[in-house]
RNA sequence: GCCCGCUUGGCUCAGUGGUAGAGCACUCGCUUCACACGCGAGGGGUCAUAAGUUCGAAUCUUAUAGCGGGCACCA
C-alpha cells in the first residue's frame, strides 16, 4: 500500500464530506434504537449575508465536536442549521447593489424589491453553507431552516398574535433611537456608546420678568429649540426660589417653566438643565412627569422642522447647531463652551449618530417575560451558564433591568407585522389577511408597513425550527435543545430573548447549557473587525494546514480570549501529520492481521489483560507490560476526554488527546512494540502484535474524531478489518464509517495503576541511560554495555522481561541485571526508583571529574527538596493539621530522597 | 460612575491550597528501516505588586497598578 510520507490535508477533505451527508449520517434517523438518549443544538443562524469568520469557525468546532462525540456515544443526535434573514443587513446589501444601477429601493417598490432579495438570496445568499461544509460540521442539512422560510414566517405571526392578544404587545407613541441614515427606528441593544470628544455649552436663558438669566448646559444646543422647560433640583438651594418662575427661551419667544426634580444632578454643569421632551430619553420621561409638551424640532433625516422656527427649518441638525450658538453669541447669551468627552448614541451597523424621536412603534412588553426568564434562572439554576462566572450574574443582572423592547423596524425585508387598520383607524391583528377581513367584516384594510426586528424570529428559533406551533414529533423529541454554543456578545439579543420566549410558548427552557466561548484577538489582542481590517480568515488557515489541524487550535481556545497564533495551528498540522505517519507505519506492518472490533470490548479482554504478570513470558499474545499499558493508558484518555467534555473543557480534552497520541502511543508503545512488529518472519506472535498495534490506533482514531474528523475517517477507512460491526449498536445497518464508531467507554477495569507504575520504571530506566550516552558524549551508533541493579525483586522481573526493548531504545549491546550493582569504578551512574540503579561502563571515556560534578548536581537537587520538605515536617502545627496522607507522602518522598542520597554518596565516593 | 475578567518561562496559553506545565522559540547531538511537519538530551519562571487568612498560597481575602470587557439617564 502506497501512503504518501506526508499528510495532504485537501485531500481526505475532499473524501469524506459528501459521502456522510448523502448516507444520512448527520441525520438522527440514522440512529435506530428507539430508546437512544437525545442530545440536540441548535445552530447560532448566521446570517444569510454572511461569510464565515474566526468566530463562526469557533463555534462550529466546538458544536461539532460536542456532536460528533455524542453520535458516537450513541446519542439520538441532531444538529439544526440554518441562517437569518438579517432585515437591515440585507436590505443594504441588495440597495447597494440596486445603486450600481442607479436605482433605489423605492423605484422598484415593496414586492419587486421583496421580489429582487429572494433572487439575490437564491444566487449569492448564504455563501457560508458552502464553507460550513468544509469545515466538516455534522450538522443535519436535511432539515436547514430560513427564518424567513414559511413555516417560521408562521411560527412567528402566530406568537405575535397571541402576544398582542395577552396584551403583551402594544402599539405607542414613545421616544424611541432612529437611525437617521437607514430610516428605521432601533432597539436599545443595536445602538452603541462611543465615547468622544465633544464640547458642553452654556447657555444663558433670561427669566421672563427681566430680573437675570438661568445657565443651562448642553452637548445640543440645536435641541434648545424644542425645549419646553428647565429643570432643577428639588433640594438645589440656588434655584429654590426660582422654581415655578417662567423663563422667555430665546429664538423663539417662548415662555418656558422652571421645574423641580430629582433626577436633576446638583454637581452638574450649573445644576439646570434645559428639557427636551422630543429628543432626549430623559427629557421625554421628565416630560411625562411633569405633562409638559412635546415640540418635534428634528425630523427623521435629522434636519430641522417648520416648528424650529423659519430661520432654521430645514437646516441640517449640526448646521443647525453652529447658527444657534452664533446667534446665542450674537445676543451675548453664550456664557462660555467647555472641551467635554462624552458618549453619542451610534448606529451599530451604519455608525450614524442616533436621533432619538418620538414615533409610532410597536413594543414587546417585557415585566413578565422577564420574570420568566428570572424564576428558571434562580429556582432551576437554568439555563446553566459555562463558565458561570460571569455570565450568569451579567445576564440575570440584564433581565433585572430589562426595558420594553421596540419591536417594529421601518425595512421592506422581514417578517410584515401582521396588523391591518381600518379607515376609520381601528387595529386588527391577525394570523392573516383573510382572518383581519373576517375580524374586521370590512375589506377595506391596510397592512401595517413595518416589519419586525430580525431578533424577534430568532428568539423562536429553538422551536420555530422543530415545526411549531404544531406538535411536531420534532419538537417532542429535541426540545428543549441541550447546549447553546454562543460568543458573549448576544447572551442578551438573543439568549436571553430565547429563554423568555421559550418559556412563554413551550412552558420550557430552550437549552440546558449555555456555552460562551472565548473570543479570538488578532495578535496585538484587539478584536478581529472588518473596519480594523485584521481579521484573518479561517478559509486561507484551512488552505494553509487543514481543517482538522485548524479545528484543534479553535478547540483549545476554550472560554477565554486567545490571541490568534498561527504558530500554534501549525503544530498542530504536524499533530496531522504525526497521526498520518504512525498510522503509516502501522498499515506498512499490517500483513497478516486485521482489527478486532470486539478488541476493547471483549468481556475477557480486561480479564486477560489483568492476568498479572508472566514472569515466564508464556503468553506472549497480550502478556507484555507495553500492552497491557497502553490499554491503561488509552482507557485513562477516554475516561478523562470524556469528563473533559461534560464539562466543556476543551483545551483539556485536546492536550490530554496529543499527548496520548504522540508521547504514549508514538514514543512508547510504538518503539516498545517494533521488534515484535517489524519481525521479517510471519509469526502468530507477530500478527498478533501487528492486530494489537492496529487495534491501539483504531481506538485512538476513534478519540481524535470529533476534533478531527478528516483524518480519522480517512486513516479508518484504510484499516484492515473495520466494518459496521465497529458501530455503535444504535447504527448497526449503516456503511462503515468512524463517525457512527462507538466511542472508547475508558473502562475503569482497564486502567491499571500498577501496571502504568511498572511501565514507568521502564521509562526512567530509558531516560536515565539516555541522558548519561548525551552527557557524556557517546555517539549515537556506539553501543554501551548497561548494568542495573534492583534490590525490588518485581523490578528486576520488569526489566527482565525488556531487556530486548531496553537494548533497542537506548543502543546497549548488552543488559545485565542484578539484586546488587557491581560496576566497574569507570562507569556513569543513574539512581532510579525503588532503589534500583543503573550503570554505564565506560572505561577510557569518563572524565571521573565530570562524572562527580554531575552526580554532585543531582545530589543538590535532592536536597534542595529535602530541606523544604524536612522543614515543612518539622513544623510540629504541620503534622498536627495536615492531613495523614499528606504527611506519609512527605515522610516517603523524603525517605526516598534519603536513599537516592547516600547511593550517589557512595558512587560519587567510588570515583575518587 | 458601577460591575466583571485578565496579569504564570522569550511568545501564545493551560493549571492548581501541599514539590511550577504544554506548544512554539532557544542550546546540544542525530538523515536510527512511520514521521526533519521528525528523533534523543537539555537550559529557562521566587506564577503583576503589597498586606492578610492558613501548618502551608502561585492557588483563598483585601488593596494597588497595568491591560481588556460589560453596564449606566449624567444634560
Amino acid at each position: 500500500m502506497e501512503i504518501p510520507k506526508q499528510y495532504d490535508p485537501k485531500e481526505s477533505e475532499q473524501n469524506h464530506y459528501e459521502r456522510w451527508e448523502s448516507q444520512g449520517c448527520f441525520a438522527p434517523e440514522v440512529n435506530r434504537d428507539e430508546n437512544a438518549p437525545v442530545f440536540s443544538i441548535a445552530i447560532p443562524p448566521p446570517n444569510v449575508t454572511g461569510s464565515l469568520h474566526m468566530g463562526h469557525a469557533l463555534q462550529h468546532t466546538m458544536m461539532d465536536v460536542l456532536t460528533r462525540y455524542k453520535r458516537m456515544c450513541g446519542y439520538r443526535t441532531l444538529w439544526m442549521p440554518g441562517m437569518d434573514h438579517a432585515g437591515i443587513s440585507t436590505q443594504l446589501m441588495v440597495s447597494r447593489d440596486l445603486k450600481k444601477e442607479g436605482l433605489t429601493r423605492h423605484d422598484l417598490g415593496r414586492e419587486k424589491f421583496i421580489e429582487r432579495v429572494w433572487k439575490w438570496k437564491a444566487e449569492s445568499g448564504g455563501q457560508i453553507t458552502k464553507q460550513m461544509r468544509r469545515e466538516g460540521v455534522s450538522v443535519d442539512w436535511s432539515r436547514e431552516k430560513f427564518t424567513m422560510d414559511e413555516d417560521l414566517s408562521r411560527a412567528v405571526r402566530e406568537t405575535f398574535v397571541l402576544l398582542y392578544e395577552q396584551g403583551m404587545i402594544y402599539r405607542g407613541n414613545r421616544i424611541v433611537n432612529w437611525c437617521p441614515n437607514d430610516q428605521t427606528v432601533l432597539s436599545d441593544l443595536e445602538v452603541q456608546k462611543d465615547p468622544q470628544p465633544g464640547k458642553l455649552y452654556y447657555l444663558r436663558y433670561p427669566l421672563k420678568d427681566g430680573s437675570g438669566t438661568v445657565t443651562v448646559a448642553t452637548t445640543r444646543p440645536e435641541t434648545m429649540l424644542g425645549d419646553t422647560a428647565v429643570a432643577v433640583n428639588p433640594n438645589d438651594e440656588r434655584f429654590r426660589d426660582l422654581v415655578g418662575a417662567a423663563l422667555s427661551l430665546p429664538l423663539t419667544g417662548r415662555e418656558i417653566p422652571i421645574i423641580a426634580d430629582e433626577f436633576v444632578d446638583v454637581e452638574f454643569g450649573t445644576g439646570a438643565v434645559k428639557i427636551t421632551p422630543a429628543h432626549d430619553p430623559n427629557d421625554y420621561e421628565m416630560g411625562v412627569r411633569h405633562s409638559l409638551p412635546q415640540i418635534v424640532v428634528i425630523d427623521t433625516h435629522a434636519k430641522m422642522t417648520d416648528d424650529a422656527g423659519a430661520e432654521f427649518a430645514g437646516l441640517d441638525r449640526y448646521k443647525a447647531r453652529a447658527l444657534v450658538i452664533e446667534k446665542f453669541e450674537e445676543l451675548g447669551l453664550l456664557e462660555k463652551v467647555d472641551d467635554y468627552e462624552f458618549s453619542i448614541s451610534k448606529c451599530e451597523r451604519c455608525r450614524t449618530v442616533i436621533e432619538p424621536l418620538i414615533s409610532m412603534q410597536w413594543f414587546l412588553r417585557m415585566d413578565t417575560l422577564r420574570v420568566l426568564g428570572l424564576e428558571l434562572l434562580e429556582g432551576f439554576k437554568k439555563p446553566r451558564f459555562v463558565p458561570e462566572v460571569p455570565y450568569e450574574k451579567v445576564y440575570a443582572n440584564w433581565l433585572e433591568n430589562l426595558r420594553d423592547w421596540t419591536i417594529s423596524r421601518q425595512l421592506w425585508w422581514g417578517h410584515q407585522i401582521p396588523a391591518w387598520y381600518t379607515a376609520e383607524g381601528e387595529v386588527i391583528v391577525a394570523r392573516s389577511a383573510e382572518e383581519a377581513r373576517a375580524k374586521a367584516g370590512t375589506d377595506e384594510l391596510t397592512q401595517d408597513p413595518d416589519v419586525l426586528d430580525t431578533w424577534f424570529s430568532s428568539a423562536l428559533w429553538p422551536f420555530s425550527t422543530l415545526g411549531w406551533p404544531d406538535e411536531t414529533v420534532d419538537l417532542k423529541t429535541f426540545y428543549p435543545t441541550s447546549v447553546l454554543v454562543t460568543a458573549r456578545d448576544i447572551i442578551f439579543l438573543w439568549v436571553s430573548r430565547m429563554v423568555m420566549m421559550g418559556m412563554h410558548f413551550i412552558g420550557n427552557r430552550p437549552f440546558d447549557d449555555v456555552f460562551v466561548t472565548g473570543t479570538i484577538l488578532d495578535k496585538h489582542g484587539q478584536r478581529m473587525s472588518k473596519t480594523k481590517m485584521n481579521g484573518v480568515d479561517p478559509l486561507e488557515v484551512f488552505d494553509k494546514f487543514g481543517v482538522d489541524a485548524t479545528r484543534l487550535t479553535l478547540a483549545s481556545v476554550g472560554a477565554s480570549d486567545t490571541r490568534w497564533n498561527e504558530k500554534q495551528v501549525e503544530s498542530y498540522r504536524n499533530f496531522a501529520n504525526k497521526i498520518w505517519n504512525a498510522a503509516r507505519f502501522c498499515l506498512m506492518n499490517a500483513e497478516g492481521a486485521t482489527v478486532e472490533p470486539s478488541w476493547h470490548a471483549h468481556p475477557a479482554s480486561a480479564e486477560r489483560l489483568n492476568a498479572g504478570v508472566d514472569e515466564h513470558g508464556q503468553d506472549a499474545r497480550a502478556a507484555s507490560l507495553h500492552d497491557r499499558w497502553i490499554d491503561s493508558r488509552l482507557n485513562k484518555t477516554a475516561r478523562d476526554v470524556r469528563q473533559a467534555l461534560a464539562e466543556y473543557q476543551f483545551h483539556e480534552a485536546v492536550q490530554t488527546l496529543y499527548h496520548f497520541f504522540w508521547d504514549d502511543f508514538c514514543d512508547w508503545y510504538i518503539e516498545l512494540t517494533k521488534s515484535e512488529v517489524t519481525a521479517e518472519e510471519p509469526s502468530p506472535e507477530r500478527d498478533a502484535a501487528r492486530g494489537r498495534l492496529l487495534s491501539v490506533l483504531e481506538q485512538a482514531l476513534r478519540l481524535l474524531h470529533p476534533f478531527m474528523p478528516y483524518i480519522t475517517e480517512d486513516l479508518w477507512q484504510r484499516l484492515p478489518g473495520v466494518g459496521s460491526e465497529f458501530h455503535h449498536p444504535a447504527y448497526r445497518e449503516a456503511a462503515p464509517t468512524i463517525m457512527l464508531a462507538a466511542y472508547p467507554e475508558g473502562e475503569a477495569s482497564l486502567i491499571n495503576e500498577d501496571i502504568e507504575w511498572e511501565m514507568q520504571a521502564l521509562i526512567d530506566l530509558i531516560s536515565r541511560v539516555r541522558n548519561i550516552r548525551s552527557e557524556m558524549n557517546i555517539k549515537p551508533g556506539e553501543p554501551v554495555r548497561i548494568m542495573i541493579g534492583a534490590p525490588d525483586e518485581k523490578l528486576r522481573a520488569v526489566f527482565s522481561a525488556n531487556t530486548n526493548q531496553i537494548q533497542r531504545l537506548v543502543r546497549a549491546s548488552e543488559v545485565t541485571i542484578s539484586a546488587k550493582l557491581e560496576a566497574p569504578k569507570a562507569s556513569a551512574r543513574a539512581v532510579l526508583v525503588g532503589g534500583a540503579e543503573v550503570a554505564v561502563p565506560l572505561e577510557g571515556l569518563i572524565d571521573f571529574e565530570a562524572e562527580r560534578n554531575r552526580l554532585g548536581k543531582e545530589k543538590e537537587k535532592l536536597q534542595a527538596e529535602a530541606t523544604k520538605l524536612e522543614a515543612q515536617l518539622a513544623n510540629p502545627q504541620f503534622a498536627e493539621r495536615a492531613p495523614a496522607e499528606k504527611v506519609e507522602g512527605i515522610r516517603a518522598r523524603l525517605a526516598d530522597i534519603a536513599q537516592r542520597t547516600m547511593q550517589l554518596d557512595q558512587t560519587i565516593e567510588n570515583l575518587r
